[in-house]
DNA sequence: CTGAAAGCGCTTACAG
DNA sequence: CTGAAAGCGCTTACAG
């Protein structure tokens, strides 16, 4: 009724107001002028709801998170809000939790129209489940994806990055090198679990030592170093797949005596801001967090705009942060 | 034309489908069964966008934040969100940063009516631009708020709050405690200072020292700390009114050769987990997150559903967390 | 350059 | 208990 209450001010038809609004060539100056005065004099505020249900496109997006509380996370997300508004695009974001009930209550926004599209940064063990709620509604999974499912995906290569670290550590004289993993509903504990044994294996060193953390805490990380501690020839270094668990590793390793890096050497992975003013600042494989972000959003607008457009598959770049815990 | 595709095939009307869908009482059992069947047989989802159009209410909630990485803000979210969704409601999140441009087009989403509410947890400097944009729209603010506004609001004492942290400070024997405060856009920063002058007046100790940090970062924290070492006679405390400053603050400390808590305690703010983990596990005033963002919800939603219900002014209680950093 | 009309996909009085 | 019709507030061919 709105629009229709501008039309009548300005002494104009419906569709030239929507014309004037839309900012669409062909309207005479003046006329668009009245309108224009129209507008304002009403106060006129569009009705987004019903524009999107005309054009078929609400220009927002979805993202499932698995834990907003974690910084890695919550970065990617700052990449993915600032591209997306580049764009023109709004974000709705889900803090599933991997929790299977959660995330079908959300995904039922995409297949009612109220976003565009998804971008999934949710355990890959519940990945499957997803997909069959997503169809083939426009998708890119971030950070963590599953190589069988048909969608866009951005991620690093996390195989390669562990075998580096490894390397890294050994290349200083460790000898007793142990992970600290998380559970592994995660693709990217399996990756990095992979690339630590291949490269432990492939330098020769017999010594093994893994242990899984129960969540991405910072307390989790301590009793998973204590696990490792407990064994005959203790570790005298330790990556840790977080810089969450890395903190709380290095926590936990000063508590019990030791110190880092002398008697344990401790590298976190993420590249968290934080890590730079701990005590002794962490060592840690920085992930490009922000671009993560980012990039997500531009293949998904690109699926969005050109349904046919093909799946792609990136691998962006990591490095690493050498600081005094190792 | 879904819904009337299904129609079609139960061989009833749209308006019934419709009675089915929203589970209305008066409907035949068995013409029921005929829709229930119909809708499984088309795989029917529900255009939600129509609906919210037509029922004229999207439950979908708005959530303006300054910065989504300080992890205070990414655990109030992780109330609102579970609020919000007990309650039947999803969120919307608007990464602000505090920028005018980027919040009024966020807003647009509420004139849009997109959204039913918005709840704010951006400095109380910029809410006054805010308020106009929003109208009488139903409004929550969290944590930070402007006492002007005319908007429920849910908070703690922060004035008592750093009162109280004060006067513990000088029970343990300090006598020159500092303040790294944040910048004065916020209203907390106001509140919090006020309370540190107001009790070290009380308690007759005469030294000063307030410094500003920057941004809410640990370098930003380093910074101030550095500033107030300046002084011809340093800080035997400092109070930080930010984890995320207190970790900054610790590190100078132990940077200059300090130890901490014999040359300097410190205690921060927030209560944020890895202060825990931290080396030493920092002092700190906690504030009830989860509960800020779930209490918002519920003030909003009450707004939501009673426009006419009344303003509410909420004061969640704190608690002083003592751990070796003091 | 502009208007009348149809339609996006629902819900909700109003009849019967 | 069920259906026909109106309407939420827009946009977009189609005429003229």
């Amino acid at each position: 009724m709105s629009i229709e209450k501008v039309a009548l001010l300005a002494g104009v038809s419906k569709a030239t107001v929507s014309r004037v609004l839309n900012a669409h060539p062909g309207v005479k100056a003046d006329t668009r002028d009245r309108v224009l005065a129209a507008i304002s004099a009403s106060e006129y505020q569009p009705n987004l709801l019903a524009r999107q249900l005309r054009t078929a496109q609400s220009h927002m997006l979805l993202v499932l998170i698995s834990d907003i509380t974690n910084p890695f996370c919550s970065r990617v997300v700052q990449g993915i809000e600032a591209e997306a508004e580049a764009q023109g695009y709004h974000i709705l974001l889900c803090n599933s939790a991997s929790q299977r009930r959660r995330e079908s209550a959300w995904l039922g926004l995409l297949t009612g129209k109220v976003v565009d599209g998804v971008i999934t940064m949710d355990a890959a063990s519940t990945l499957q489940d997803i997909a069959a709620l997503i169809g083939d509604a426009p998708w890119v999974q971030c950070a963590e994806y599953d190589p069988a499912i048909a969608a866009s995906s951005v991620a690093i290569d996390n195989r390669g990055a562990a075998r580096e670290t490894v390397r890294y550590l050994a290349g200083k004289g460790r000898r007793r090198i142990g992970l600290v993993n998380s559970d592994m509903r995660y693709l990217y504990s399996h990756q990095r679990e992979a690339g630590y044994r291949e490269q432990l294996e492939q330098l020769g060193l017999p010594w093994r030592g893994v242990a899984y953390a129960e969540e991405i805490s910072c307390e989790a990380g301590s009793q998973a170093l204590r696990q490792l501690l407990q064994q005959p020839e203790p570790p005298d270094a330790v990556l840790a797949v977080s810089d969450v668990l890395a903190v709380g590793v290095v926590h936990a390793a000063l508590e019990a005596g030791l110190r880092v890096p002398e008697d344990l050497a401790v590298v976190g992975f993420d590249g968290i801001p934080f890590t730079r003013s701990l005590n002794p600042p962490l060592t840690t494989v920085e992930q490009p967090m922000y671009q993560l972000g980012a990039r997500s959003v531009q293949l998904l607008l690109q699926r969005i705009r050109r349904p046919t457009s093909p799946v792609v598959r990136d691998l962006l770049p990591w490095k690493r942060v050498e600081r005094a815990s190792s």
